[in-house]
DNA sequence: CCACTCACTCAACGCTTGTTGAGTGAGCGA
DNA sequence: TCGCTCACTCAACAAGCGTTGAGTGAGTGG
């Protein structure tokens, strides 16, 4: 009874054990990166974390930042859509996912944007596309971007505040109670003054 | 004519030189803290920035940490008063000062607060009074504390957004214009849903 | 005027970091 | 089965960091 080549589990081949590989420690990297910033994640930490020697993550990304680079390109679909009222909803759902489990890219970004160069650039592309997107599904007036913005950022600030700063006030209240309290003032936001 | 021991500019004593440099040192720290956060700067930087050898540095500081530490203790003052509309004005005018010159003390805490534990920890505290300070004023309800800790996370957002990511949506406004847009949004969060 | 204080510098330490080049052994093709 | 590929490890490097202990010389106090 000779075994049949492909039937069931055992054989990865050179390539998949590689790209699996290669997986691992971006997922590490992803992980490290959300938890401590860019500075403080070590490339030898996140070769532990894969379990795998330091060269290698080298080898596979070439340079620290690359990983990073790599790790964080993972960007949330900016809200699309045209009614306003909608919109509000949506942003709020979105803040409802924001609260929860922040994608460790997303958050990695977040953490490092205010500290590193790179991130802050990232940052700045990321939301400038939400806001942009937002921005056209508002009332039409020459202030839609600069509401967009504000909504936008403000979200940031809030986020900020519950997810990586841990503040009492916003960590022990559940996160629909929080939106009930936003909707009336983001609303405020998105329509345009008298 | 000899001349009298006190009479005009010429002579500093050795404490008043030691002091002077002192403060010099802690100015320069302050203001690489809030360029580029508690890990990228250096001692040799602040050093260098006061006309010093880092060995100077940490004789009067002792350590990196605790230079840090001085440098951010200067907290602003937290809102107060009675009156909710007045409340608002107030927060709208301190948020004028955010977007002009924030002072390098608090930049710095918010640079490096993501980052950083300690700084974190700082900007929790801070955070936390202003909080209190905001809901206190605020029409009394259960949920008061969490309309002040949305507000002012909400304007921790903005702050980043227009001084640190200098994001173009929000630094080619004028600032007027943005508390002029922001006011109705805030007057809606500081007054208790129905 | 002299001895001492002390603000300040010099040179070096130990450590961690990102990064590299030489090796090694299991697995693939022929 | 042989020989080569290549995923992976080992050991080390150079640079930069915070930090330290021994000096040094201007300036103070008696």
């Amino acid at each position: 009874m000779t075994d049949h080549p492909e039937p069931t589990p055992a054989a990865p081949t050179r390539v998949e054990r590689r790209r699996a590989t290669r997986a691992r420690i971006l997922a590490g990297a992803r992980a490290l990166f959300a938890e401590r910033g860019f500075e403080r994640t070590t490339i030898r930490a996140v070769a532990a974390a894969a379990g795998v020697d330091p060269a290698l993550v080298m080898q596979h990304f070439g340079t620290k930042r690359q990983l990073f680079t790599e790790a964080v390109q993972a960007t949330a679909p900016a809200p699309g859509g045209s009614d306003p009222d909608a919109l509000v909803d949506q942003l709020l759902t979105s803040l409802d996912i924001k609260l929860g489990g922040l994608p460790d890219g997303t958050l990695a970004t977040l953490r490092s944007m205010l500290t590193d160069p790179d991130a802050a650039e990232h940052a700045r592309r990321a939301l400038g596309e939400q806001i942009d997107s937002l921005a056209g599904a508002l009332p039409h007036g020459d202030d839609a971007e600069l509401r967009a913005a504000l909504v936008v950022t403000a979200m940031v600030g809030i986020t900020i505040g519950h997810q990586l700063l841990a503040l009492p006030a916003l960590h022990d209240a559940p996160a629909e109670r929080i939106a009930a309290v936003l909707r009336p003032a983001f609303k405020c936001l998105t329509q345009e003054a008298t």
